[in-house]
Formats: structure tokens, C-alpha cells, sequence
DNA sequence: CGCAATCCCCAAACCGCTTTGGACAATCGC
DNA sequence: GCGATTGTCCAAAGCGGTTTGGGGATTGCG
């Protein structure tokens, strides 16, 4: 255990009130007393003690990060790492402490609740919000801060995000693909009910029609993103008759699993067959280099994840700065997986 | 805000020490009293104030995971995803919060201390421990509860760690191949520092001594697991004059860089060329159904952060239940990537 | 019936910090 | 020179729980 206030006011002869405001910056104490106290709060390695501060602020100094995991599914979403990490950086710097929560979807409700009533966060970050999802109508009715990684669709109460534009980038990906020539495009898409699903489809059917083009639901999957996924998806196209001439990803997993799927047909990537996939930068996946080896919607998902990490403390410190907003573009980066479509 | 202790026995007309004994068990109250104040507890969906509870008994009730970030390199790995996943399940059940920190490798000391001074948790895992790991002999002398995951090499005083048996693990792995008429194989390791990379080399060295094949520096390979590291030493490995016949890889990310490189050469896994990968049973890189497409040392990291989570509760509850630990087995898993070695 | 034991319950202290409301000197203004 | 500021410091009251040390009302027993 560490060293009390009260032991170091002790040891220096004076009261824990003067020595918490001399660690704390406040005015009435005396220069000479603060560098005093300074001095003897880093030799004795004092750190107050988290919970008895903040409870006599009223204040966690911490963020929860709820992360829904799929009953049906049990699958945690790679890029929650990279998006925490870069939070973390956040977080570390402004002195709040991160708290992580894995709940099964059924369990979502319960677990918001019990973070609030126990006061064990100033604020909490959604994950993986769906079409519609429930979480933020709770949250406000909850009163606690929030900010959601993402965005949902049928709600009418504002409430802060942070997003990427999902749509637009689809929009553009699909736009170059049809400039190339290309008119069979198939969509790989994560789980139907995630919100970035939707948008991301609604940006490549507006693509579509603007080109004057007929989507075909043979071309459109919805799943989880899981390399074996994109495996399947791109054998069984493939062997369609009218098979497509370029495939839209939604992560670079999926991507990977199509292109594997497309070699083993003997497809090379770029010349008989096009590739864009989704890239969120994670830090084990590079997607760079001279030509990176997929053309890319690119978009940090760690930036994301120190931008998020801000606006919410922002919003902790002033919750009437007013729901807060940021939708951040993505980088359409040329690479190697993408050609004119094969006549 | 939640509700209070005060403001719930004042609605029964009840002490706070009565209502605090009957809703944790405490013999001294009436049945009925007790059913009263849990009944009136539900209703007003009362949750002890976490901060308040903690710092009356003591204890945190939270368990804190250190995540080294190198600096040089910031990358996450991904399999802390899926440990976290399993360990958060554990904390769950027991009532535990997980609190995350990620720290840049020249941070780690300030952070534990930082940690343990301000009292904010119970334990603390420790990730991604290195050949020669400082970090035991600081928690050991600030004197918490921790447990490794992994292990560390040149430390003599015990410690609590979980790991799989990485030696034999590619001991069994690297004999396989040896069986199979191979004489050349590569190692696609993970970082040189590493403890498990070192383990594993162990296993994969000792495995060629014992079959009398002498060990080529030029098909080891040690950085961080990344998808184009895999790629390029395959590629590169390959146009060796004596290229090897098979390849062993540290991470299924690896493994499929490795494949990607061989199917680009034109090779054929399983037929051409072998491969074996470690399978940290990742939720969206399954490597399963009727024939895995990968040869594996198979083991569930969800389930070793389930473990691990377990054995660190234990050791927070009774500290002198001692150093505790579990060595994990993996499973050899026949997939479609392996063959006889070609001549 | 009287006294002790048993049941239930409560007041108050405490965990380690912040913060309010002074107290006491030294300094200032006139 | 004297009252009013100003500058420093401290005692005490919380924050929301748990826990110690009783205390009053029942019950049990002789």
C-alpha cells in the first residue's frame, strides 16, 4: 500500500489540508511550503489513493468501454485493440483510467446500469452500435456521458459520435470501380444489423444507381468478418454464371479470405479480378508500402480511437458543450488489387 | 447518480448498518428485514457505490492488464483482444472490474508504481513478458498479487504464470515434419526478445539436433508478427539455393503473409511446400471444419485468459495460496497444409 | 416472576481524500 | 497607530460505504 496524505503531512509537520493544496495548486498555501510538499510527495512515491479522491470529488477519473459481444456469434471485433490503444494514449495523458467491459448482447442493459449506479465511471464509450440500437436511448435516460464509436439510424435524440463516412467511402470505391468498367460488383459486408454495414451499402447502391445500374442480391453478403468468410463468399461468386468482376470488403480480414478464395481459382488480383477492401490501419495488417497491396478506403482506427477518447472527455468535463460530433473521411489509396475489368 | 445506503434505509425506515448487513448476508438481521431491504434494493436498482465499498473494505476489486506497446514499433498485438475477451468473462462472474492500461515500453515501471500507490487494483496480469523480464522483479518487491501470462527466463525467484508449453509444442511440430521426410525448414518466429519465441526456437532447435539435422541461421526469422513480414520471408526463403520444403509460423497472421508469398511463387500448399502454424483459436481467424486449412499447434488464448483470470482471483483472495501456475498443452491439428517433403 | 441470554437493530468511527469556514499573523491604507 | 486586508495554515465536515460496540426488546429458564 502506499503512503497516506496524512502520514506525509505528518512527516512534514503540517496539516493534510495544506498539503493537499499545495500538491493540487491552489493559492493559499505558501511557495516555499508547496516545493516542500513537492519535494516529499515524490521522494515518498505519494500518488492519492484513487477511490478515496474520488469519492470525495465525485469524480471516477474513468472511462468504461463496453464492448458487446454476440451470444450467437462469441466474436470479438479485431479492431477494438488498435481503437483502445489509441484511447489509451488519451486517457493516460489526461489522468483517467480505462475500464473495460465485455458483455454478451443480452446483457447490455444490466451492465450499463450497473456501471452507473455503482459510479464507477464518469463516462462510458458504446462500441459496435447497430441500425438501430437501443444502448443510446438508455444512456441519455441513464444521464451519464457518452459517446458512441459509430453511429446508429433510427434515433431521433441527438447524442455525440464519432464516425467514419461510411457511406461516401463506399460511394467512391464503388464510383471508381464502375469508371474502370466494372459492373458486376459484389459487396462483402459485415453483420446486416451493424450500422457501418448499412451505410457502407447505401453508399455503393447510390453509386450504382447514379451509374445506372441494377444491383443484384446475389452480389451482396452480410456476416461476420471472419477471413473464412471472405473465403466462401469469393469462391461462390465466382462460380456464378454471370460472375462479378470486383469484389467491395468491409475489413481487410475479409479481404485477405477473398483473395485467398479468388488465387485458388487462379484470379491474380488487379488484372483478372478487383479488390477494395475497408482498411482501418491496424497495426498488424499493414495496408502501405510503395504500392500497397489493396486498394483501400483507408482510415485510422487508432486515430479514431484518440479523437473519440477526447471529445468524451470533454463532454465529462462540460456536458453541456453539447452533443459533439465528428464524422472523419477516409483516403481512397491506390494499390495493387485494382484493374480495368477484364472484357 | 445512484441511489445511497442512507437514502435506501431511510425509505425502510431502517439504519444503514442494518440495511449494509442485510444485503450482504450478515446473520444478525431477521429474514424478514433482510427480504425487505432486498426486495426495496431491486426496486430502486441500488448498487453500492464502488468507490465508497473499496475504500471502506479495502479492497479494489479490480484487476488491472498492463499492455506493453514497444515503442519502436506500436503494434497491438491482436491476440490481447481474445485474452481480455476470456478474462473479462471471469471478472464478470466474480464481480471484478478490468481496468487496461497500455503502456509504451520505457513507461512500464512508472505505471506499476503508479498502480500500486494509488491503490486502483487488487492484481495486475502481466502481457507479453520478454526473454529477460524486469517487470517481475518490480511487481514482486511493490509487493501485489500479479500473474504472468507467459513466462520469463532469467528471473530465479517464483512467480504466478499461465502459459502454453511453447518448446514442445514446436518440438512436436518440427518432428512432424522431420517424419515427413523434411530436412529444411524454415522458423518465422516472433520478436527475438520474446519469451515465447525463445521457447519456441528451443523446441524447433532441439527437435532438428535430435533427428541430427543442423540448424541453417538463414531460415530463422525473428520480428514482429505481422501479415508482410510472413509474406516476405516466404518470398525471400524460397529463392534461397536450398530452399526450405517446409515452414513453421509463429502466428496465424504470419501464416497467411507465408501463404500469400508461396501462392505468388506459384506453390502449392500441402503439395509443393508445408506449413505449420501456431492457432491462438482467434474468433475471426477460425482455422477449423472438416480439415483446417492450416496444420496447427492449436490453443484457445480465450481460454487461457479465462484461466488466468481465475488463478489471479485466487491469488488476490489467499496471496499465500502461492505462486501458481499452468502450463498449457496444445493440440497438433492436421489441416490441409502439410505433406511429405517433395524431392 | 425475575434475571440472563438471544435477537435485532442502531450510533458512531473509520477508510483517505477534498473542501468549507474560520483562526492567527503579518501587512496595508489612511 | 489602528482597523481592515491579505497571506498561511488548520479543524472539521463530508463523500458512501463497512464495521465495532453497544442497547432495547423478546425469549428462555429456574
Amino acid at each position: 500500500m502506499g503512503v497516506t496524505l496524512k502520514q506525509l503531512a505528518a512527516s512534514l509537520g503540517l496539516s493534510p489540508t495544506t498539503v493537499s493544496r499545495a500538491l493540487n495548486g491552489f493559492p493559499e498555501v505558501s511557495a516555499a511550503t508547496r516545493q516542500r510538499g513537492e519535494e516529499a510527495a515524490a521522494r515518498a512515491n505519494y500518488h492519492p489513493n484513487t477511490r478515496a479522491k474520488s469519492l470525495a470529488t465525485g469524480r471516477a477519473q474513468a472511462i468504461a468501454h463496453v464492448i458487446p459481444v454476440s451470444t450467437s456469434h462469441e466474436i470479438v471485433n479485431p479492431v477494438f485493440a488498435d481503437f483502445i490503444a489509441g484511447a489509451g494514449e488519451t486517457y493516460a495523458r489526461q489522468g483517467y483510467e480505462m475500464v473495460l467491459r465485455i458483455v454478451p448482447d443480452d446483457a447490455e442493459a444490466a451492465a450499463y446500469r450497473d456501471l452507473v449506479a455503482r459510479g464507477s465511471v464518469d463516462g462510458v464509450i458504446v462500441h459496435g452500435p447497430r441500425t438501430r440500437d437501443r444502448r443510446i436511448a438508455l444512456l441519455a435516460e441513464l444521464g451519464i456521458p457518452f459517446l458512441v464509436h459509430g453511429r446508429t439510424s433510427d434515433v431521433n435524440q441527438p447524442y455525440s459520435w464519432l464516425d467514419i463516412n461510411n457511406q461516401r467511402s463506399f460511394h467512391r470505391a464503388t464510383q471508381f470501380l464502375i469508371e474502370f468498367g466494372h459492373t458486376r460488383i459484389a459487396l462483402i459486408n459485415g453483420m446486416a444489423e451493424m450500422d457501418f454495414a448499412t451505410r457502407r451499402r447505401n453508399g455503393y447502391l447510390r453509386a450504382l444507381e447514379q451509374a445506372g445500374l441494377t444491383p443484384d442480391p446475389a452480389l451482396m453478403r452480410h456476416a461476420e468478418m471472419t477471413e473464412p468468410y471472405g473465403y466462401r463468399a469469393a469462391q461462390e461468386l465466382v462460380q456464378l454464371p454471370e460472375p462479378p468482376t470486383a469484389f467491395l470488403a468491409s475489413s481487410m480480414i475479409v479481404a485477405y479470405g477473398i483473395r485467398r478464395g479468388l488465387s485458388d481459382m487462379g484470379l491474380k488480383l488487379g488484372r483478372d479480378i478487383s479488390v477494395i477492401t475497408h482498411d482501418d490501419e491496424l497495426s498488424y495488417l499493414p495496408n502501405d508500402g510503395d504500392v500497397p497491396t489493396f486498394t483501400a478506403t483507408r482510415s485510422s482506427v487508432r486515430e479514431a480511437g484518440r479523437r473519440a477518447a477526447a471529445m468524451l472527455l470533454q463532454l465529462v468535463d462540460a456536458p453541456d458543450s453539447g452533443p459533439l460530433s465528428a464524422l472523419m473521411e477516409t483516403a481512397l489509396v491506390l494499390g495493387a488489387s485494382t484493374g480495368p475489368a477484364p472484357r
